[in-house]
DNA sequence: TTCGTTCCCGCAAATCTATGCAACAACGTT
DNA sequence: AACGTTGTTGCATAGATTTGCGGGAACGAA
């Protein structure tokens, strides 16, 4: 079993209700290496809960991700989430050519983000910041 | 008139075609100032050429964008665009709350992006990162 | 344990964006 | 100026995500 409790008592401490549907989503994140779809989401809640419906599953993951128990990694058109672990944050840079993801140590965004609240008290939302780009792979191969 | 003309040459000697509809598209985003949805293109795009399709526009934006023409700014859940400006480069703080859009120096992200290429190889889409977050006003609004 | 309030869910529909396909149009060649 | 090739478009549809609404469930109070 695993760490999700801790999301559980924040949920409850916030003023949310614990349903099973919430629960549900909670234990397949937390018990997820890596990122997960939302489609994802469902298939697994169903295999508990047979009668979630997705729009829940979107729902708890925005909630969840407002609260910062999950982030949000974009990859290609779509949305993925994981656990937000404290212990090992880290960013995401996405080539947009084979959707490969690689994660980056938010110590490269530290700087940039200070500047940013500092000069604009503009406070940068680097959890959920999906870098795009491309990979050094693709890169060379287009350049043939 | 403006200057569309040179994105225009572009797109004929990388052996695409002059389309009215291409032309319409460039036109709108090359004459306005600040970004536009692709809802507001399109109807743009009619009074001109009443039979154009939203896929069309959508297929344009995003071949405009692939060329470096048109930049994409994600404000809320939609996606904008605006011309890729090379003498006026910038990047853009959307803040969550309020859908407001600040613009910013690419000067802020430099170093940042020059480190992803020299130690993963990984070149960042600058020219299309949204940066996500919370403006001040918003930030203080909330803490009261 | 029951009750009431309020939040949440399922359902349906809407919104935004992308895509397969057949008809059509651009444009270099003749 | 007509032709053929091949890229593009419009249309219809699919895919991903969000939202309005009314019934139902969570949870604190009685």
């Amino acid at each position: 079993m695993s760490g999700h409790e801790s999301a559980v008592a924040r949920l409850r401490s916030e003023g949310y209700r614990m349903t099973p549907q919430r629960l549900s989503v909670l234990d397949i994140i937390a018990n997820r290496t890596g990122h997960v779809g939302a489609d994802e989401v469902w298939n697994l809640a169903r295999e508990q809960h047979p009668y979630v419906d997705l729009a829940t599953i979107y729902r708890t993951l925005q909630l969840l991700k407002s609260l910062g128990v999950v982030t949000e990694v974009v990859i290609g058109n779509k949305l993925h989430f994981e656990l937000a672990d404290q212990h090992n944050r880290h960013n995401h840079m996405v080539c947009s050519s084979c959707d490969t993801v690689q994660t980056l140590s938010p110590d490269y965004l530290a700087e940039f983000s200070h500047r940013l609240e500092l000069e604009f008290g503009f406070t940068p939302d680097l959890d959920n910041l999906t870098i795009g780009g491309m990979c050094s792979k693709c890169q060379s191969s287009t350049t043939e």
